[in-house]
DNA sequence: TATTGTTATACTCTATAACTATA
DNA sequence: TATAGTTATAGAGTATAACAATA
């Protein structure tokens, strides 16, 4: 019978979701891969990213932005700190609160982290067929996260 | 500071990685939020329509065919048919293997199944403008996923 | 009283090695 | 020897409740 030889994914093959999901793990896995000589993961990759261009934001402020939940941040911010990248400062004017700010370390890192970044990305824009299409893509994405 | 009102995400708005992810959680989240009442998440859905429409596959094979592992699909097989939904039935050729297939029950259970889902496609596609954007999209995301 | 960062905890998803029964 | 299903286990990612310090 022929879906023995072709199973029928009639359903999925149609499903915005599923497909999403895909797209997202082959994105991920290659960044894993581009980012192993950093030892850099997706989620700290975002954080670095947002305390390189907003130095100073509260721990919460960044959490909020990137949607992590701020009790999972810590640890997060944790190992930032550990290897001496990032590292918290208490904020003057409200004492239970931290601002974040790259070290020295880290602002070098950065620069490593971005050339990486956009190699990794200039592979996927063309697999896209170009800036144009990794455009319409990114349009496309933002009606479905953007809220209501 | 500007930036304190509105941080600069520049890098990240641009990264497809990124964007990705943000979608394919708005996208699960709203199918938890539908599948509810059937207590189905999605692996579980995409499990019950393969094994719907391609009734005998062999439980390896179905696991390959949506890129789980075949050892954490054992924990999913085994709820489906701790739920009178799915069933495994000895291979006759190869008493190693077992073909996989719908109970009565979870015949019946699909129809629901089928439903809830076009309901929740159909909101995304026309968040998306309509079926020639949704087209567009799994379009792009096909160009991400599919094997170099 | 409310908020910030924190701890503890639990549940899901994913990845790997090793076992068993069959081939 | 190799393969199909299984078990055990470990690591991420994510979600919630509660606590201490501070507002």
């Amino acid at each position: 019978m022929a879906y023995e030889d072709h199973p029928d994914l009639s359903v999925l093959s149609s499903a915005i979701g599923y497909h999403l999901r895909r797209a997202q793990l082959a994105v991920f896995q290659d960044f894993t891969a581009c980012f192993a000589e950093l030892d850099l993961r997706p989620a700290e990759f975002s954080v670095l990213t947002v305390i390189a261009r907003n130095p100073g934001l509260k721990q919460g402020e960044v959490a909020a932005l990137l949607d992590i939940q701020r009790a999972n941040f810590v640890a997060l911010m944790d190992r930032l700190e550990r290897r001496g990248l990032a590292e918290r400062r208490r904020f003057p004017t409200d004492r239970r609160s931290y601002g974040l700010w790259l070290t020295r370390s880290g602002t070098e890192h950065t620069q490593r982290m971005f050339d990486l970044w956009h190699a990794h990305e200039e592979r996927w824009v063309e697999r896209l067929g170009g800036a144009g299409e990794r455009d319409r893509l990114l349009d496309l994405l933002n009606r479905i996260s953007s809220p209501a």
